[in-house]
DNA sequence: GCGACAG
DNA sequence: ATCTTGTCGC
């Protein structure tokens, strides 16, 4: 199995690959310089031209230890499957919560490498299975990720890493902020009726505001059954065994924070 | 010191 | 992330 081309978006991806670091201290120096280059607002072409986004889902293997990333493009308008891609590798780095981009970039710049090979142009979005600015240092998966493509990203977290929020209604579209000292952090946002909501921050290049508009676009068609379905299948196809691929939820309702 | 803790 | 057991709603 040779290795894919690597699409000339992803070279400023590449490179730091190289000295990726194995320690917490390192990675945290790496987050606090990083950081700087994170812009929060708005800098791509508006929702009304996205054309393409990609829903990158992360996971772990036990067995072996393996750090495994899907990519998933749509179209943004219709919604339709454009392609998948899967990437699974030897995790470069343990999980620790506040670290995750860690563990799970490599594999993602791979996915998407193999993903370009069909489709060169550079997703317009990205949306991440991971928090974004709802971090302790601000520095969650997707502004890593964000950063390092220099590409618009939001952060989509399944569950919640830092800060808190006022009860939130079991109703779809609900939605309450999500904050952290005093600051504002994130949305904790009602995807579905009764299921689990998503902790929707700032991933790199997009506002607050906009990140919820994108996810919200995405969640009638897109929940974590049907892509988890859709990509297994494509899995299947390659020779691998499992895969994960959803943009949007999953089902249940457990857990929820009271104010301060 | 104790609990919390994206995936 | 993953696994198990029990409960509830459709």
């Amino acid at each position: 199995m040779d290795s894919p081309p690597l699409e000339k978006w992803l070279e400023p991806a590449i490179a730091p690959l190289d000295s990726w670091p194995t320690k917490t201290a390192e990675a945290k120096e790496i987050q606090k310089a990083e950081r700087e280059q994170v812009i929060s607002q708005n800098r791509f072409c508006g929702i009304e031209n996205i054309r393409t986004i990609a829903g990158v889902d992360v996971g772990f293997e036990q067995q072996g230890a393996i750090a495994r990333a899907a990519v998933a493009l749509l179209d943004f308008q219709t919604l339709e499957p454009l392609g998948v891609a899967i990437a699974r590798m030897p995790t470069p780095f343990p999980y620790i919560p506040g670290f995750l981009s860690f563990r799970e970039i490599p594999a993602i710049v791979r996915a998407l490498a193999k993903l370009t090979c069909k489709f060169p142009a550079p997703p317009d979005v990205i949306i991440c299975d991971g928090q974004g600015y709802a971090h302790p240092r601000r520095f969650g998966l997707a502004c890593h990720l964000g950063v390092l493509l220099d590409r618009p990203t939001v952060g989509a977290a399944k569950s919640r890493l830092i800060g808190q929020h006022l009860p939130l209604g079991e109703a779809k579209g609900n939605r309450e902020l999500l904050g952290d000292s005093g600051e504002t952090i994130g949305v904790v946002l009602r995807t579905r009726d009764n299921v689990r909501p998503l902790y929707i921050s700032v991933g790199h290049r997009i506002g607050l505001d906009s990140a919820v508009e994108i996810v919200l676009h995405c969640t009638p068609k897109y929940r974590l059954p049907e892509t988890t379905r859709w990509a297994d299948k494509i899995a299947s196809q390659r020779g691998s065994n499992k895969s994960y691929a959803h943009l949007i939820c999953a089902p249940n309702s457990s857990d929820e924070k009271s104010p301060p």
